[in-house]
DNA sequence: GTCTATACCCTGATAGAC
DNA sequence: GTCTATCAGGGTATAGAC
């Protein structure tokens, strides 16, 4: 591998999503990545530094690794939000309900997380906050609404973190289907998109 | 202690709930009980055995424990909803962030649960939801509206499990807040309550 | 049912040659 | 930067007397 430290971050990506932090193991990073002890304590001092490492990765890649795919070919902002939320259901369903939200999952598997690790878990949420406010204010601006996007935007968070907490659990997409069946009524609320659609 | 079985499990939910499963070790739970090995595993096989009596516990306990504190003195169903929602709101600000959900942490934490785990916390999710949905149904007649009671109910649930996961990570209640107050407008927009309030 | 002692494995992390 | 070998501690679970 040409480029250990990323080799290591990225099977530790892997890993932590698959397993949880805690059921992963430096010896199953070691082994995927084909990596050995003493690398991995060069790079790291300890597992928990590898651990913002990764989290500090899915910062710098939502750009690239979520919401460029998810946005491919969809124009309008609206639809853009919801076209995030299918991402996510697409995950569910396509893994068998292995995969749920990463971030989501650390930030509950991690009851006191250090601050450096809790600052990247909100820097990974308030990203995607961002990014959906966005597309809510160019909706605005487009349908002439005045609303709070930012709060809007932190709702489609919460609901699809919930969402896909539950059909997770349930093994079952139809949750996370309902929920944002009533995130389309909100938006209709908000004058965001028609009745009829 | 009279009954060490309930002893175990009373203890072991404390601490799941403070530092989740993997991180509370066997010996943390015989120590803080003060009880020996050799009773543990007199009434448990093992400590996932011990971890569905926790759950039992919570889906036995949530008429007493959860919803009749949390709907004292409250008569009007929507209200009963939104007093729910103010338990775990309570819960977040009177221990500084610290505890959350208990039955969404697990959720989330378990990648690949037992089937009997995970059959218990869908139960657990299923009597919230059940209970909501009654509040929902209720109220739908009183104010002569038709509406999906159990898919507003899920969202519901969808969204305090979304809200006490933003909160909880940014440590400020007004993530949480803010999702209460979209779902507000939700139920507003269900003809649930009225637009002065 | 409860007690003590302990087996046995896996954990994160280190040492030091190369 | 990478390698092998290994440590010290904590993990779940067990054995067997009482």
């Amino acid at each position: 591998m040409a480029n250990t430290r990323e080799n290591l971050v990225h099977t530790a990506m892997q890993l932590f999503a698959e397993k949880g932090y805690h059921s992963t193991s430096i010896a199953d990073i070691l082994t995927t990545a084909g990596v050995n002890s003493g690398s991995l304590y060069h790079f790291f001092p300890g597992k928990q530094d590898l651990l913002v490492a990764v989290l500090d990765a899915y910062l710098q890649g939502i750009q690239e690794m979520l919401l460029k795919p998810a946005w491919q070919g969809v124009k309008d902002p609206v639809e853009r939000v919801f076209s995030l939320l299918s991402t996510y259901r697409e995950l569910l369903v396509s893994s068998d309900f292995f995969y749920g939200c990463p971030i989501g999952n650390l930030a509950l598997e991690l009851h006191e997380p250090d601050p450096a690790v809790r600052e990247k878990l909100e820097a990974n949420f308030t990203a995607w906050r961002d990014a959906v406010a966005g597309c809510i204010r160019e909706a605005a601006v487009e349908k002439r609404v005045s609303l709070d996007a930012d709060a809007l935007a932190t709702m489609v968070l919460a609901v699809m973190e919930g969402g896909v907490m539950l059909s997770r659990t349930y093994r079952d997409v139809s949750l996370h289907d309902v929920t944002v069946v009533e995130l389309r009524n909100l938006f209709e609320r908000a004058g965001l998109q028609g009745v009829t659609r």
